[in-house]
DNA sequence: CGCTGGATGTCGCAG
DNA sequence: CTGCGACGTCCAGCG
């Protein structure tokens, strides 16, 4: 099999057996390969909370890493899965194959049965690259550091992620009346909870340096619900309307 | 093809061309299948924010229902995704294998591009069964309105969901000296942001009852760090322990 | 490990 | 559709 080979790295094994399918699972597993199931099956799970599923078809991943999905035909989540780090594995039982995902702290497991396994996938994976996403919290930061009269005129960054009792403050600076200034930056629309967060940072700091000083606090944000809207008044906070 | 085969609904492909590997999924979605596709591939996204990912053997699945993942080796959560609803296209252009996945509202195209397609399955679906989970804050609170004593000696529920311009209260009801008591439920351990939510009912219901009303505010979970401690206290709320 | 907050969060339910 | 909060949220970053 040349490095050319489309075909490099991959093995299938359609309609097993549960032994037949019981093997090829464990020695993809163990190839550290990423495995995918196709069958009618059951899952169990049980670890912070519990559920139980009926028999359906549905697609079974198992990463090397330790991760496991099963995903049904609906939905962008999977229907029970495990994070990665639990450990795998395999066995045909009583001509059922059956895949559990176990990990500890917190305990956890994930028992999947398959009554018949249409198809089964084997890849050596292998993925150097690392996404790159354009438009986060992160980007809102830069630009408003970059070109603070965004936020307002005369507004002077003087430091990110300042520390205060009630947590890190995204941009911390001052006003061109030399008041302190505490922003909130929120890459979405924002509702009560980002009011309530900067409410938290505002108080902590205005305890934390003096009694009397009087810090601003500023929620920017491309929008803000009415409620939102509301508790920031009720905070006598400011919005500023930006978007990343 | 009988009904009891294993391999019923199941259709695979190895190392295909571009051009089999694009008809071939063309077809599976249009048979409303679950379709797969292993191989390297580049992604680009664009809509609520942007990203790009460069070569890389990545599994790429195509719902029914609209949803597209693509995972690498690592992670719980696929490197890129469509949310259901999308409508999903395939073609062959200049020997690579084209998946486009749209939508409208907001707008957002993932593009997936397949230099070598090294593995495809379709599978036809169908999963009857819903997932019935154990554990949750629902389960919580039905265990509190069937034993309020869990709370506290003489803790009276008198309804749930009650509306307050905050929001709607989990568990409203009164102590055994008459009180107005709200409950906070959470089915795990809780931090500053659930101490600001409880806090902004009890403000809420205060200002909605009378001024000089007394509402106790209690959150009901299995922990509490510290600084959701110190908040609470800071607003004059309770912590009562309670595991789902 | 635990704490904290972001996320293309997703999802479900109500208005 | 938007608003709002739960979620077995997951995840990174930091102490």
């Amino acid at each position: 099999m040349s490095p050319d080979d489309p075909a490099a790295g991959v093995r299938t094994l359609t309609a097993p057996d549960a032994a037949g399918a019981a093997a090829f699972v464990t020695d993809g597993l163990e190839a550290d390969a990423l495995v995918a199931l196709f069958g009618r099956c059951t899952v169990d799970y049980e670890g912070r909370a519990a559920s139980e599923l009926g028999p359906g078809d549905r697609h079974v991943m198992l990463k090397p890493d330790g991760a496991a999905l099963v995903h049904t035909d609906e939905g962008q989540q999977p229907v029970n899965w495990q994070p990665p780090g639990c450990e795998h594995d395999c066995r045909a039982t009583d001509g059922t194959t059956v895949v559990e995902s176990r990990r500890t702290s917190p305990a956890e497991s994930l028992v999947v049965r398959f009554s018949t396994v249409a198809h089964a996938a084997a890849f050596d994976v292998s993925d150097p690259e690392t996404l790159e996403v354009v438009g986060t919290e992160a980007d809102l930061k830069q630009r408003v550091l970059e070109e603070p009269s965004l936020v307002e005129a005369g507004f002077t960054p003087l430091a990110t992620e300042r520390e205060t009792p009630a947590g890190a403050v995204d941009v911390y600076g001052e006003d061109d009346a030399g008041r302190t200034v505490v922003l909130e930056l929120k890459r979405r629309r924002v509702g009560p909870d980002a009011a309530s967060q900067l409410g938290r940072y505002v108080g902590a700091l205005e305890r934390d340096l003096h009694a009397d000083a009087e810090v601003r606090g500023v929620l920017v944000a491309p929008s803000v619900t009415e409620r939102g809207r509301a508790l920031l008044a009720e905070k006598g906070l400011e919005f500023v309307p930006l978007t990343p």
